[in-house]
RNA sequence: GACCCUAUCGUCCAGCGGUUAGGACACCGCCCUUUCACGGCGGUGACACGGGUUCGAAUCCCGUUAGGGUCGCCA
């Protein structure tokens, strides 16, 4: 399917790329990608002064991350370009000429303004619906500047004549730009070109109802891949900021959002993030992925903390016993750690307060026994052997299990005791069993 | 202040003239499980207020209030 619609983001990279900015971008590319349209990325670095390298990276990899491929724009190419606003001022200066000619502009200490026809100008907004703006007093409505005494274009002008020249139909933003509309309206019309049809989605909130801001926690996108969020968890809880299925559903497959949207069922009130969602959300990706993206997403974090697993084969089993236990994808080093390892760290908490009881050390000693005569290592033989012992001893299968879980993984919590003896191997489980009660029996 | 948008559980969404106002997160119980989670069952909890219109309003209209946005030689 394809179709003649035209859509961009236009970020302009000053900070970092925020929520409410991987929002629009993500509305914007769930419409190209419905229609079957073109999703264009523009970067508005017009404000050299505050415009960064590394804030323009941060837009790419924050795109990319949630998976929002551009179809023109940098990286991409496209016949519409050059995409970067820095680049373009032979096409502004024609512009700028046009309405200069046409008596539209005016000089004001430097700068230009442009002259407001006064009237009143109607929006047909495709999810605000239709509004009447009135422009005619000077006092409210003053003339817009569009250029700056050093020669510097302001974003109004710039944008209205982009979204000309690179051929938008649709042009999906964020509410704080609707009181902005009518003036572009206006530019529209002395420019003599048909607007685009406009599409003003709401703005992203703190919980409080403040506005979102960069130094706000789960601002920025970049902070997600940080803490250990899927991107599909991410992306799917931003679909839902403003957009639902309408049928109660949250999780929903991705190519079902797409051909799900449209801009009529955006909704029209703020609202607010809610980080305890998006954790949840994100804690049901990793439940429901495959092994193989459980892996692949696991890997940089793993890297990182340093840990030696040698072969990709060596953590499949591993990780296929904790995936369903962890919410963070940053939480697998400290949960797989004491698989690859002999140096295991003991959590002082769960040493004090499983191992120093009295008789553990005898209980892991018995145990370890038994261990080792087992003939078949696998998790119903390591229950029935350690309840049997339980009941030989006369202990609770508790006082056998806690103390066994604190002796080979040096921690109170992971995965189910038996899949982790399994996965372990006997020969480390023996082992440390009896390390960890000979430690006892000394101290 | 002017103009614009918005108003359903604490939060995110359903609802679009007749419902015991539904779901999800969070929270609180219970179950499952001698870890932590998952899961299951149940519970607390909302139509901002005031006028209309109508046989009948969460749903339509007006006002008030509240929140948000815009009013830059930022974007």
């Amino acid at each position: 399917m394809s179709s003649n619609v035209r859509v961009r983001f236009a970020p302009s990279p000053t900070g970092y790329l925020h929520v409410g900015g991987a929002r629009t971008a993500l509305f914007n590319w769930l419409y190209a990608r419905h229609t079957g349209g073109t999703f264009i990325l523009r970067i508005e670095d017009t404000d050299k002064a505050r415009n960064t390298e590394e804030a323009t990276q941060a837009i790419y990899d924050g795109l990319r991350w949630l998976g929002l491929d551009w179809d023109e724009g940098p990286f991409a190419g496209g016949d519409h370009g050059p995409y970067f606003q820095s680049e373009r001022e032979a096409i502004y200066q024609r512009y700028f000429d046009q309405l200069r000619d046409g008596g539209h502009l005016y000089e004001d200490n430097g700068a230009w303004r442009f002259r407001s026809p006064r009237k009143s100008v109607t929006l047909e907004d495709l999810t605000c619906g239709k509004i009447v703006f009135d422009l005619s007093n000077p006092m409210t409505h003053p003339d817009i500047t569009i250029r700056r005494p050093d020669g510097g274009w302001i974003f109004h002008f710039v944008n209205v004549v982009d979204d000309i020249e690179m051929g938008m139909t649709h042009v999906i933003r964020g509410e704080d730009h609707l009181s902005n509309t009518p003036k572009h309206l206006e530019l529209y019309a002395a420019l003599g070109a048909e607007p685009p049809r406009f599409a003003h989605i709401p703005l992203i909130l703190n919980r409080d109802g403040s506005k979102m801001s960069k130094r706000d926690q789960g601002a920025s996108i970049a902070g997600y891949r940080e803490a250990g969020y899927a991107p599909e968890a991410v992306r799917n809880y931003l679909c839902l900021l403003g957009w639902s299925p309408k049928d109660n559903r949250e999780i929903l497959e991705i190519d079902e959002i797409v051909s799900l949207f449209e801009l009529s069922k955006i909704n029209r009130r703020n609202a607010s993030f809610d980080l305890d969602k998006c954790y949840w959300i994100n804690g049901q990706y990793l439940l429901g992925m495959s092994q193989e993206r459980f892996l692949e997403l696991s890997l940089p974090y793993i890297d990182a903390a340093g840990i030696n697993y040698g072969s990709r084969e060596a953590l499949v089993p591993v990780l296929a016993i904790i995936k369903e236990k962890i919410k963070h994808l940053n939480e697998v080093p400290n949960w797989i750690s004491y698989f690859f390892t002999d140096a295991i760290e003991p959590d002082a908490e769960a040493v004090e307060k499983t191992l120093k009881k009295e008789g553990v050390a005898g209980r892991l000693r018995a145990l370890a026994d038994r261990y080792e005569a087992l003939d078949s290592w696998n998790v119903a033989a390591l229950e029935e052997t350690l309840k049997a012992g339980a009941k030989e001893l006369g202990v609770k299968n508790g006082d056998l299990i806690h103390p066994t879980r604190v002796a080979v993984s040096g921690r109170s919590v992971g995965p189910s005791l038996y899949h982790m003896l399994e996965v372990l191997g006997k020969e480390r489980v023996v082992a440390r069993m009896r390390k960890t009660a000979d430690e006892q029996a000394s101290a």
